[in-house]
DNA sequence: CGCCGCACTTAACATTTGTTGGGTTTGCCT
DNA sequence: AGGCAAACCCAACAAATGTTAAGTGCGGCG
């Protein structure tokens, strides 16, 4: 079930590609999570969608779009921001395969952020009215969809502990850690290395500091012998310190039915 | 409509608090942010419910509980927090009469922070169960609750950008201006004026910066002539000079049912 | 192959924010 | 009225973070 970061981004990529591969990262954290009724799942593999390719920082979503699909991220990484008037722009949340990051459309016509493609990414984009008229049909998909749109709230939450109130280097390590567990649940980690292709910058936008600082905290993590960061590839180092720094409880991201 | 702000909450009151007092500052933010249908909005007013009574700084939900019941607000300020390891504490959100600020527990059985009463202020509790009959015969009140959850997702989203991106005073001005819509939205703003009871300490935690230099800001602002604080009650001194700083766009609060 | 742009790296300096410690005011309780 | 605790206020100093201004290295493209 495993295939390459860009398996699927290919230009004038010509192999079928299956509702299968679509959904299996979605469903998989869906089953881990909040425990999943299989009937919910074919009806939703079941819908038609179309595949759309972005490139690396091609917008998906700009700040006041009103969408008519939803979409769920197939391939690649993508990040939601909003920009302020001075220029200063922040990270909000970085979603990976699997993650429907604009569900609350099917609610709020009007989208209030940016919806960016982090790497070269393939997203499969369904129609609201399909996802309506499912979800009035089977209210256990419109259940599973709420549940998903509280968990990225709770991601939020946290997200606001992180950039206000731990050291930078807390904040990095919570950061990465958080990544490491939700790329775990859809395999995504091998050994100790995994994939969080941000730049040195995009990391400081998602944490409120400058890539300056970015920098410096990442050449400590490093000398410490915490971890190491290559072209977006985090290789960790030492996990205890990693912990340590991190003070990482994973209960918000509800990863168990049973919490 | 309007009641004072300790007014359900003197500790013997003995006049009988009517189901419309409860209800009538969500039905009023219901109506005007998402156009609420008035069927719905009668079979929530038929609910039981149950009144409790919180004093200052006293716990309504625990990090780690698992309650049964939903809670309303009816009268009083709450907020949400988090503290972590080194007891530094991160204040997430502001709530007012009228939000329901666990409604992500009739989904999730634990609660992932603390809510807390920020004044004096009573509260409704709401059976998970009542709700959820009530959810499963009119679909709409279910959709609107959803759209509840979402824009609190929006909110939080609007204070990540705020601790992560904002000077210090803009900070603080978006914060009050926010608070300031939102009370608006209930009838509680006259004039310039309007209460948010935070200490200079509190405003520090949900800014994400020390007392001492909430302080500072203060100072600051109340010599430019910006706005005035004492004892939890805001006086804008010049709108021109807070909107400048707050950098307010109020389109995530999803304020009008067009948006 | 060589060039170019972008990410990364670093240092020196400026600014913001935290820390400490003390004082003042306010409101409540007796 | 007097005393107490909490909030507020402030200044001096320390630490964290931003700004500016340089490099360096790597990968893509002509």
């Amino acid at each position: 079930m495993l295939f390459g970061r860009h398996a699927l981004s290919r230009v004038g990529e010509s192999s079928a590609v299956t509702s299968d591969m679509i959904w299996a990262p979605l469903f998989q954290r869906l089953k881990t999570t909040t425990g999943a009724d299989d009937r919910d799942l074919e009806a939703l593999a079941a819908l038609p969608f179309t595949l759309r390719t972005f490139r690396e920082n091609q917008a998906v979503l700009r700040d006041g779009e009103q969408p008519s699909e939803c979409c769920l991220i197939a391939d690649g990484f993508c990040f939601r921001s909003k920009t302020i008037v001075d220029g200063r722009r922040q990270i909000l949340s970085i979603h990976i395969p699997g993650d429907l990051p604009n569900l609350q459309n099917l609610h709020f016509p009007t989208v209030d952020h940016d919806l960016i493609a982090l790497s070269d990414c393939t997203l499969a984009f369904i129609a609201h009215k399909a996802l309506n008229d499912l979800i009035s049909q089977r209210s256990g998909v419109g259940d599973m969809f709420w549940r998903d749109t509280l968990v990225d709230a709770a991601v939020s939450r946290e997200w606001i502990v992180n950039v206000g109130q731990r050291s930078t280097h807390n904040r990095l390590a919570h950061l990465i850690v958080e990544l490491r567990e939700r790329l775990r649940l859809i395999g995504r980690v091998i050994d100790n290395t995994f994939e969080i292709p941000l730049t040195q910058e995009q990391f400081g936008e998602a944490m409120g500091v400058t890539s300056v600082h970015t920098n410096r905290i990442l050449r400590e993590l490093r000398i410490d012998g915490v971890l190491e960061l290559q072209r977006g590839t985090v290789r960790i180092l030492n996990e205890h310190k990693l912990q340590e720094l991190a003070q990482f409880d994973g209960r918000y991201l509800q990863m168990s039915p049973s919490s």
